[in-house]
DNA sequence: TAAAAATACTCCATAGGTATTTTAT
DNA sequence: ATAAAATACCTATGGAGTATTTTTA
């Protein structure tokens, strides 16, 4: 490293003595140097024409990148200090599926509007993938539907939300309106969604007690919510979600929210870490912005 | 740098140990090379959690740039490497006026079509500056239209061209097509070029005795042949140079020759380099390709 | 208790120096 | 005669090791 810095002096100077001049060396260092990297290379840098130092056209391609390389050196020192100065650099944030659908934009909408040096990049997966990837160290910052319970990890509730069963027009009419029973819930094809959904999670703990899961018609078992939603839709079945998303139908009138007063069933979006891990600033406004203004911003889908 | 490598290396393998085994060196050495690179940083770059280590934000950073830093390093060696061994790498040419519009292209062109990894730079200047350049190592090649005279250029007579006397028609019908002696060229207004150009150097030099150049009408003095040819069109006046040149203007009626049978004036062409300088494959290429095949490429024109 | 990193030390290769010689202007 | 680089030789920093302790899963 310190013998192409010395490489670029002599190639800028054309002269050895001046380029250790100029890096506070001896002129015999210089030249241990530039015979080192030529030794290193298996090729001649300069000519050594008497008082003359010429760089040989090897010379010049070095030069080129050894730039490059210094370049980039202290662009990384630049870029880290002000990593620990400002809020800047890039988030590397988790969402299961839901959050990452309908919660997270919002979030980084306004997080965005306010500190606008901070980029984003998103990892998709279901609550568990998610959980467990900030448990390893994958990820540091994740937003999932469901209480993460391993130990270490930080769990800041940000958000609360209703699940809802939503109905294709075909299969509401069957219950003309009227209040659903859980019971009646096995009446209706249902679309459900994969193991290691945080919605499906809740939904299987809510109804546990009423022992009607091993008696629903699934006709679908799908990865995300978009996907179930579009499939409601479709007329393929029922099925369970945060009315979050159901907001986001608003506008189908084919599409309606089955009444099943015995599920009262409330869910939980928690902005998930490891206690352990050092925050850098980007990071700390980050959950600081979650926890102060995440339910303000969605309160209106609530 | 051997820092840099150690830090790759852990943040890869998210473990000091694996690292130190990868790189065949022992445990602590790898950890004193990250904590010394943390020192010179300023910042932690890796979590010790325990038994897991998990990288910092920095980190990301630095070794998103170290990766740059590491592929443009054995990059460069692969470049040199090859450089030494193939006929390829960039050719930082120098031609005066004349050969670097109406003689280089046309080598440049053969030469690309038999060795196609070779780029080229040319430097266009007047003659002396062009061998100055030559002489004084910024160019490795120059073509040339005199001799050189520094001592330690060698001088490759690679073409020879007839210098003549072009006039436009409204300045030729002064002759009326009969042989112009030297005492007449005074009759007619002059383009020329200015000092430092090799056209003017051998035009004077062959007038010389006349005696007839303090008597010259000029009209204009100007920087390159192909001003001096555009000059001429417009009826300015009457100017010399090589008959290479005046082959590009052959469809213009406009356009004579005069004939000045005592002006009788050949013109060569030198390809110079430094003989002290040690040549890679290309240029080497190019020198051998020039002396061989420069004449037959442009006989044409002669 | 075992695995991983830190600490404490020892050692030597190499980046650095000085003095001098060689070379070409 | 002199300026520039090479050579010879010396020194000391830091990269590398071993042995051991600390920490936490």
């Amino acid at each position: 490293m310190r013998k192409l810095e010395a490489f670029c002096r002599v190639y800028e100077q054309r002269s050895f003595s001046k380029a250790a001049k100029e890096l506070f060396l001896s002129q015999p260092t210089v030249s241990s140097h530039i015979s080192s990297l030529e030794a290193e290379l298996g090729v001649l840098l300069f000519d050594r024409l008497g008082r003359t130092t010429l760089p040989t056209e090897a010379a010049e391609v070095l030069y080129d990148s050894a730039h490059v390389v210094f370049e980039k050196l202290d662009e990384v020192k630049t870029k880290i200090q002000l990593l620990q100065d400002k809020v800047v650099g890039e988030l590397h944030l988790g969402g299961s599926t839901i959050p990452a659908t309908y919660i997270l934009p919002v979030i980084m909408g306004a997080f965005a509007a306010q500190y606008p040096e901070v980029s984003f990049q998103i990892d998709v997966g279901n609550c568990k993938s998610i959980m467990d990837k900030v448990d390893s160290g994958d990820l540091l910052l994740g937003i999932v539907g469901a209480k993460p319970h391993a130990p270490g990890l930080e769990a800041d509730l940000i958000l609360e939300d209703d699940v809802v069963v939503v109905a294709h027009s075909c299969h509401a009419t069957s219950f003309a309106n009227t209040p659903v029973s859980i019971q009646d819930l096995a009446l209706v094809p249902w679309v459900i969604r994969k193991k290691g959904s945080g919605t499906r999670a809740a939904f299987e703990n809510a109804v546990e007690s009423y022992n009607i899961l091993s008696q629903l018609d699934v006709r679908a078992c799908v990865d995300n919510t978009a996907t179930a939603m579009e499939c409601v839709l479709a007329g393929l079945g029922v099925t369970v979600t945060s009315t979050a998303v159901v907001e986001r139908y608003k506008g189908r009138a084919d599409l309606c929210v089955l009444d099943v007063p015995d599920l009262r069933l409330k869910r939980q979006f928690y902005l998930t870490y490891r206690t352990d891990r050092r925050l850098f600033p980007a990071a700390e406004a980050f959950v600081r912005f979650c926890r102060e203004r995440a339910r303000a911003l969605l309160s209106n889908g609530t």
